[in-house]
RNA sequence: GCUCCCAUCGUCUAAUGGCUAGGACGCCUCCCUUUCACGGAGGAAAUCGGAGUUCGAUCCUCCGUGGGAGCACCA
């Protein structure tokens, strides 16, 4: 049979990493199976779900390179599916409605968890018999026998049914809930196999029943590890940048955070780590996922971003940072790039090009040679440069010390502590520029602080 | 509290029922170098604990401990 996946995000928030991560693996396993990935919004929760989301998902996964077959499909708009199945589990007496309020609901839950037993719901409607007329929300009724199945990174998994109790699979019959909509939808999509977080595990006993309870087949399931933030945990708003979005607009390229998010729970069977979505693909296997989670190490982000910067042509730099191929504007990315992390690095490290930033008098002084030696070295180096003898400055600098013509030459054209080499910034400035940052330092030299 | 999942350097991970447990990020040292970065060469750094199976276990089993996730009229 052919593999079809789907990616099932939610628009009730910005593109989360992890959901993105979880999207990218579906990716690599549809592209190695030449099987096809449908992208389904799981907008059920009208109350939460706003276009603004959605926009912002499908924007993000375009933008890491995630493609999909078929969709996007809106659950919001196949209620009547949703409807004709529910009424089919209403009729069979599998499902039921049930009033219960969730001031009484509450209660009990709490009883039970006071009590040391799992809080479940106990069956109350079961047998009133109701009717839509009652205004209730729809039951499914759980099967209190042991549900197990074969998670493809985990293994076997079991839960014992009666533990999960009566789920409520709709608030009305236009109104699904998530299991149950997963459970039509994947169903009607034909999935093959549903590859998630590890989150939720716990929701697919609840799944599992329920296809069988209309008469379905099992999709294979694969739970994910979870990205882990520093501390371990979940990740989460509090203590990161968890939306895609973020990343992109702090300057990371999508191929090294795909790379990068890869190697979150996967790795291949060598040592190497850089690869392309392609290469990835190929050798993607799901028996190779980690089964418990990883943290998002955001210094081997940086390094992998730095590493995928630097293999950038200038020009496609200059595109991606949306700069005109103005001369100025390549010499800037050309002595950036080097040193660059993100594409901001380029607006923010090509700043002093621009702009010779304020600096003190004494970063000019190299160890702890005297204002005087740094003033006379740039007065020979200014007129070097007018001479047009600027390309005899290293043999200067081999009479007058490397140290001692470098370091002031360097600080009067980049008025910082660290910076890209002083003749390539010299070159960069152009005579006119770098003459009057000399003459900056020179002055500031000759002013006592 | 209950249910489920997990456990190799700080982090992401590789490997094998048996040589000095490998790589990457980060960190440190050295080289290159005016600085920083890049690049190059080294280094420190791990099989959670206890039983059992076995000639032998990091790997298999059990227990413990630790961590995580899930327990909605959210998804």
């Amino acid at each position: 049979m052919d593999v079809r996946v789907r990616m099932a995000p939610s628009p009730t928030g910005f593109l989360h990493v992890g959901t993105a991560r979880t999207a990218l693996f579906n990716w690599l396993f549809a592209k190695k199976h030449n099987g096809k990935l449908i992208l389904r919004i799981e907008d059920t929760d009208i109350a939460r779900s706003t276009p603004e989301f959605e926009k912002d998902i499908i924007e993000q996964l375009k933008w890491l390179g995630i493609g999909w077959d078929e969709g996007p499909i809106r659950q919001s708009e196949r209620l009547d599916l949703y409807e004709t199945h529910l009424k089919r589990l209403l009729n069979e007496k599998k499902a039921y409605w049930c009033t219960c309020t969730k001031d009484e609901l509450e209660a009990k839950r709490k009883e039970m968890l006071e009590s040391g037993i799992a809080p479940r719901y106990d069956g109350a409607c079961r047998e009133k018999h109701l009717g839509p007329e009652s205004g209730g929300v729809i039951r499914f009724m759980m099967p209190e026998h042991v549900i197990g199945f074969t998670d493809l990174i985990r293994g076997h998994i079991e839960f014992k049914g009666e533990a999960i109790g009566d789920i409520v699979i709709a608030k009305g019959l236009k109104e699904p809930l998530y299991n149950f909509a997963v459970v039509v939808d994947d169903e009607d999509m034909a999935i093959t196999h549903v590859i998630r977080g590890e989150d939720g595990i716990a929701n697919t006993p609840k799944q599992l029943a329920l296809q069988a309870a209309l008469g379905f087949r099992h999709p294979h399931y694969a739970h994910l590890p979870l990205i882990l933030d520093a501390n371990r945990a979940k990740m989460s708003k509090r203590n990161a940048a968890t939306g895609l979005a973020e990343y992109r607009a702090a300057g990371y390229l999508p191929e090294a955070l795909m790379n990068f998010l890869a190697l979150i729970g996967w790795h291949p069977e060598g040592d190497r780590e850089i690869m392309t979505p392609e290469e990835i693909a190929k050798i993607f296997t799901l028996e190779r996922i980690q089964k418990g989670g990883g943290a998002f190490s955001l210094d081997k982000l940086n390094w992998m971003n730095a590493h995928y910067l630097r293999a950038l042509s200038d020009a496609e730099i200059a595109k991606r940072i949306d700069w005109e191929e103005s001369e100025r504007n390549k010499k800037i990315i050309a002595l950036v790039k080097p040193r660059a992390e993100t594409l901001n690095d380029f607006a923010t490290h090509g700043a002093f090009l621009l702009e010779l930033p304020a600096y003190d008098a004494k970063l000019l002084l190299w160890k702890d040679m005297a204002p005087g030696a740094a003033k006379a070295s740039l007065e020979y180096i200014i007129e070097l440069i007018e001479q047009g003898d600027a390309a005899t400055i290293p043999k200067f600098a081999e009479r007058n010390g490397r140290g001692e013509t470098f370091w002031p030459l360097r600080v009067a054209l980049s008025g910082m502590k660290e910076s890209p080499g002083p003749l390539e910034i010299l070159h960069a400035l152009g005579t006119d520029e770098s003459l009057r940052r000399l003459h900056i330092a020179i002055k500031k030299l000759e002013t006592p602080s």
